[in-house]
DNA sequence: CTGAAAGCGCTAACAA
DNA sequence: TTGTTAGCGCTTTCAG
């Protein structure tokens, strides 16, 4: 059923019924007549005609680099949150952390399909700037900070460098460091920078012998912090860029009786679910990713109904939460 | 930019152009001619445009209860992955365990929107299974059953059944069970039953004193085993139905010295990647999340092609993953 | 194989 | 306020 078949069913006219599905004014009796009609017909505008003409899809693109990530879960669910109470839908794409995904799904929204898109990439290449540069519509970025764009991010350099810092005045020599890919600016190389400025801070050097880069998951923490100690090295306190990497690198110690916090400390990123139930609680740092996606999304309305040219950068702090994997006395 | 601007812009005809796009004949310097111009252009064909003329949208609808959740994420990535490699995209809703907003998505997707409904919904109501019958798509509904619709589902009871067996054959006398709200077919009550069939088949009674109800949260498995272990009682094993609330409740064992499993074996369900890291590594039951959300995808793009009538239940089995939680001699 | 033209279901400008 | 009607951008007959 259509809406001239359905203004005929009702008893109105085509534009009554428009105008009743987009608040415009209608007299009382008509809109009886077309709420007594609804029940009976179920009818339903069609949303795909309605976009065509008012060029307004009430979907937002939303592109991530993995599912199943508390972080990102994190995010997106402050977004959903956003975006849902203004009436607007979330086409999600997933691109499993593959360039090509993400660049296709760029592509993908360029076919007005959204009426804006946020972004949660990893690393970014020419390829995405380009890309992002053709956008028409809004475009917010999350947990990265690009050049010419919206973005929301968090302190990941001095997440790091606290976190290092936290471990070295408590007396540790030797730190060590498993990192994520540094072409990842915000989880890669800011917080490789952070735990380098505390380690040089407290007049230490960063020896590459002492630092692994590894994937984002626990068997990764895992294998590297095996490179890390079962090589004649002795790290007395280990930084991981994020809680899984750590969570992996405190599984390995346990099984080869390396005792935390005693023989070393660890410290994470990322405030998981998991951390205080783990062998040993995990120190770590609490990043406002439900926060950032509430933000991000709020920014994305705004710039959609402004259209402002002015790009913002909304930096959020963090909050260090010691436990007993670097409480250590010396 | 639209088709007819952009065939005049390649000097074809705007039937040539849309042929380019839906794979049909068209002579191959026409072809060279439109490639031509869209380098030029970056003209990019409406979706929506499309969606009202051929009543494809290319879009599923996926309803979850959650978004950061483990077992719910793996499931989506399940879906997206095999969606995504048929052309569609994810239009996903994040319902908050909010009914009304399980219901207002429901009706959303009837406005033309999606061309199928992926639902994974905790509970049913009248309402939903009225607005479930009015839908003109296909359905598949996954991780519960529902007369009448195509299931995914999980073999719940048996998991449970399983897990507290297990716990039972090593002699314990007491279980006890913190489970999720039995409105909740599959986790809620089907857990629960399966854990009630173990004990009564071991010879012992169900006592409502040793089961708790918990929400699907670490913190609400901490306080319902504060209510189990604080009241004189004296568990000697617990059957927790999902491993967040066993993670809160090992939490709880620990902190008033409580030993697993000495004083008290634990086991969950799910498979969480934190379960081997926890302080004693949990004994679980491994549930094929991922897998149900593939062949809940699978499901759907064969109903939507074929709009078979019969509908049909598929059940992944499970596996037991033993740990130390339950590693008792006795 | 091709192009002209008739819609898809809706919104919005316009005249009443 | 209303109803009529011309499109929105595309697909898909249909006649060539």
């Amino acid at each position: 059923m259509n809406i001239s078949e359905f203004a005929k069913e009702a008893g109105v006219s085509v534009s009554a019924v428009s105008r009743y599905f987009n608040n415009g004014y209608l007299a009382e009796d008509k809109k009886e007549k077309i709420e007594a009609a609804l029940k009976r017909t179920g009818y339903m505008p069609s949303y795909s005609a309605r976009a065509v003409r008012s060029k307004v899809t009430k979907l937002i693109g939303v592109i991530l680099p993995k599912l199943s990530s508390e972080s990102i879960s994190r995010v997106t669910e402050g977004i959903s949150e956003v975006l849902g109470e203004e009436g607007f839908e979330l086409l999600l794409v997933n691109t499993a952390n593959d360039y090509n995904r993400e660049i296709s799904s760029l592509e993908l929204f360029r076919q007005n399909r959204v009426d804006g898109v946020i972004l949660l990439a990893s690393v970014f290449t020419d390829l995405h700037r380009s890309l992002l540069a053709k956008m028409r519509v809004s475009v917010v970025i999350i947990g990265q900070q690009l050049k010419g764009y919206n973005c929301v991010c968090h302190n990941d350099e001095g997440a790091a460098y606290s976190m290092t810092k936290l471990m070295l005045n408590k007396g540790a020599k030797q730190p060590a460091f498993i990192g994520a890919n540094p072409d990842d600016k915000a989880a890669g190389l800011d917080r490789r920078l952070g735990f380098e400025r505390a380690v040089k801070e407290a007049g230490l050097t960063v020896d590459p012998k002492y630092c692994e880069i590894a994937k984002f998951s626990m068997s990764s923490g895992y294998e590297k912090a095996r490179r890390l100690f079962s090589n004649r090295l002795k790290p007395d306190c280990l930084f991981c860029a994020t809680d899984n990497i750590a969570a992996g690198a405190m599984q390995y110690l346990r099984e080869n009786n390396i005792r935390v916090p005693d023989d070393v400390m660890v410290g994470g990123v990322g405030d998981s679910r998991f951390d205080k139930v783990l062998y040993v609680p995990l120190s770590t740092v609490h990043l406002h990713y439900k926060t950032a996606g509430i933000e991000g999304a709020k920014m994305l309305l705004s710039e959609m109904k402004d259209g402002s040219e002015v790009h913002r950068i909304l930096q959020l702090e963090y909050e260090i939460i010691e436990r007993e994997s670097t409480d250590k006395h010396c």
